[in-house]
DNA sequence: GTATCGACTATACTATACGATTAGCCAAGG
DNA sequence: CCTTGGCTAATCGTATAGTATAGTCGATAC
């Protein structure tokens, strides 16, 4: 009777979520210690699905782990590491704006635009608010997501969700800086436009210039 | 209990490699559902260490998980899926492969040549003996992989590991056809050849030709 | 500095319990 | 007869608690 979606969600699923929330986030600090027992009463759960939950983290690169000494969050992120981050977003945002522009549909584009809008308005936000950089960090993930899964090849959405974590600590860590969330706000829509406009050329430009950008407007400070 | 050797390895672990060895092998096959219970009573372990190494292991794309539902050995992949991991690849392992032509050192060219002379070797066998499928697979995985690690981003090899997986279920995809162990040996080479001569633009090449190759032989059959 | 001690913690096993899934059975309806 | 639908029981994933073992790390003593 009642609509299935209603199905339980396993505990070990949920946890995945709290804690990837809290470490995108920021809520712990890198390189903070996760300690499993602390984090069982602090969350009131198990142990069990923690330790699910921590390995299956393991792989966004946002939690590290050593045997036999527990996990801890991952620390911050190094310059060089930056620079190498988007030499690797350089080879693969480009190729998935390309992609996405080929293969455009109404449905896409619409939820792209609204990504978008969301993306423009938390901008505004997070040069001022703290509460804002959530928002912000937030819809430029979404943005980038979903070009990426409009490439339609889940292999190159593998590789790049593989950065994902990595992309967050990026953002992290331009969080103790000045946010270039309102530079970003007029390249998000150069891609959008060019996208929207079927020319693949033209966003992986748009693309490969958004991601410079925001890489030397972080290394620039 | 009796068991005096000190096990200075993670029983959660070793399970991980135990799984991802038989994977990789096809000792379990495509599709084959994975009884936690079962495991545990076949390889002798509790079930706390044996949820761990799958949890990890759903990250390299040859097990999956349904929540409530359990684990299940990926299925074999359709044609369609091995032209966008080719895509995938060829976006990659070009840039990898260039990348690690402008960073050679002795060392790494003595264990290039190492895992190449052993693909030689295993190629030869992996046409007639099914055993040498095993070894056949081992130095193919080892010679791109000592590739992407020399590439000297850490990032960039993180993507392509993503896809280390599905490249093995490429593989294991073969093994069912004829092998194109012979046809690789010599592309092998001429990648070595080009990385050891510091020819970033012939490597990126020769490693192109090779994926494509590769592909090609298999959805020609 | 090195060695040892002890607290803390990761790891592992066991037993137990609950709930969801699934397969098999049976009955009603075509 | 075959299909459809629902019930039941077995199976299995998930979760908890308690306990045991062993490795790490800081502190203390030599």
């Amino acid at each position: 009777m009642s609509d299935r979606t209603t199905t339980k969600r396993p505990i070990a699923d949920q946890m995945y979520d709290v804690l990837l929330q809290q470490f995108m986030s920021g809520a712990r600090g890198p390189g903070q210690s996760l300690n499993i027992g602390a984090l069982s009463r602090e969350l009131d759960v198990s142990q069990t699905p923690l330790r699910e939950a921590l390995a299956r983290l393991e792989h966004t690169g946002l939690v590290e782990r050593e045997a036999l000494r527990g996990y801890r969050v991952a620390p911050m992120m190094t310059r060089v590491e930056v620079q190498q981050l988007m030499e690797a977003r350089l080879l693969l945002e480009p190729k998935l704006a390309e992609q996405a522009a080929l293969r455009t549909t109404d449905e896409f584009l619409a939820t792209l635009r609204e990504t978008l809008d969301e993306f423009h308005r938390s901008a505004a936000l997070a040069d001022v608010e703290t509460e804002g950089f959530d928002m912000y960090w937030r819809s430029d993930d979404r943005f980038h997501m979903t070009i990426a899964a409009q490439a339609g090849n889940p292999f190159l959405q593998m590789a790049y969700s593989a950065l994902g974590g990595q992309i967050q600590r990026f953002r992290l860590f331009s969080k103790f800086g000045r946010t270039g969330a309102r530079l970003a706000a007029p390249e998000h829509t150069a891609i959008y436009d060019a996208i929207a406009a079927g020319d693949a050329t033209a966003a992986a430009e748009a693309m490969r210039a958004h991601v410079s950008g925001a890489t030397e407007r972080l290394l620039g400070e």
